[in-house]
DNA sequence: TTATTTACGTACCGATTGGTACAAATAAAG
DNA sequence: CTTTATTTGTACCAATCGGTACGTAAATAA
């Protein structure tokens, strides 16, 4: 009985962990792409029947649903902490692109930047659920930079709203270009120098 | 008789347009995503029998790099034009920018940015064309650097390598949002005054 | 006319896709 | 033990995929 002990349940018990199912799902999506994974080569490779995997996500569009927000609750989440965390500003800009670009976890690129590449041919719920951790990276990036510019550790000479956008641009750009085997090292550092330099 | 009148041929004359199908396959590709079109629906939007499509292009992976090349000699070719233009260096900076970001042709965002970002996915003959590409693209980038640079159009306090590299990077992040329906206007303005400002 | 050459349309191939019907298996509840 | 509830495994479904075999239409060459 791999799954929660939610109810002694009465039929015959579950051999299948939706958990592994998950986490299988999500690193198939993530290292070939979520277009390039079928959900027969996922049940292969998690050793599941395809009607163990229909009864537990209901769809193709519910297990690549639950495969995102399965990523972003282990993965996504490391980001927004370092954005939600108490450090100065430039620091936090450090950290977050350190993550993105260096990090041996984000080697892959990113699920979320891939899924979001090819939303349109996405489930329903698989889009509106990019839609929101969409939403939610933006604010996080738009908080950071409000608190930066009342601390006046950040110029602030641009408005905070476009300046959030311009992260997350370049943040998805960064991992965008890990996937492709590319160091966005420099690229990234380039690019976050408008937070450091001044207009002329 | 469609096609180039090379020779008065002997057997029954072709039906079928080379160039017809290219158009068809190329903005197919162009506006669904390269992996979300098959090649039987080109048929059926081209009008054209699957045979005579394999007896012009061989196999699947021939038509897409056929549709690239396509791509690359009526649609890349006139950033490669700007670039390679006798202008100013901000000037060709402004134009450049303009039409990743502003043009009407780019609305679905870049033929050759989406089959790169899915090339894991693509022939091998594709796969080839696209690596070709980009390195034409970077080496254009790096020689208007150079030149703007040698003009002193260019302070020139980053090195020419990166700069290009930097410059290709944010260029297909502007095609890339526009392919996802938003408006790369600012966050490139604000990408490329790296190139305007000076250091602290 | 006859033979040859070429491209066509149809109809098919095996493989794979997302999705499901159905019965055996296995537990608790009566 | 019987009934009921639940999951499993097998085996299938129609649709679509890339790719092809084959007979016919339509042209020139003889």
């Amino acid at each position: 009985m791999p799954e929660a002990p939610s109810k002694p349940g009465r039929g015959r018990p579950p051999k299948m962990s939706k958990e592994d199912v998950l986490d299988v799902a999500m690193n198939a999506y993530w290292e070939d792409g979520p277009t390039a994974v079928s959900l027969n080569s996922i049940c292969q490779r998690a050793v599941v029947s395809k009607p163990s995997v229909y009864n537990a996500f209901g769809s193709e569009d519910g297990l690549t649903c639950a495969a995102l927000e399965h990523y972003g609750q282990f993965v996504m989440v490391k980001m927004l902490e370092i954005l939600h965390s108490k450090d100065r500003f430039p620091n936090i800009i450090k950290r977050v692109a350190h993550l993105a670009a260096q990090d041996a976890q984000h080697q892959k690129g990113c699920l979320f930047v891939k899924m979001r590449s090819e939303k349109s041919q996405m489930g329903e719920k698989t889009q509106t659920l990019i839609a929101h951790l969409e939403s939610m990276s933006r604010d996080a990036f738009a908080t950071v930079l409000a608190e930066g510019k009342a601390n006046g550790e950040w110029a602030g000479n641009i408005p905070v709203e476009l300046a959030a956008h311009y992260l997350h641009a370049q943040i998805g750009l960064a991992l965008d270009q890990r996937a492709r085997g590319e160091d966005p090292t420099e690229v990234l550092a380039m690019a976050l120098s408008v937070f450091e330099f001044t207009e002329t």
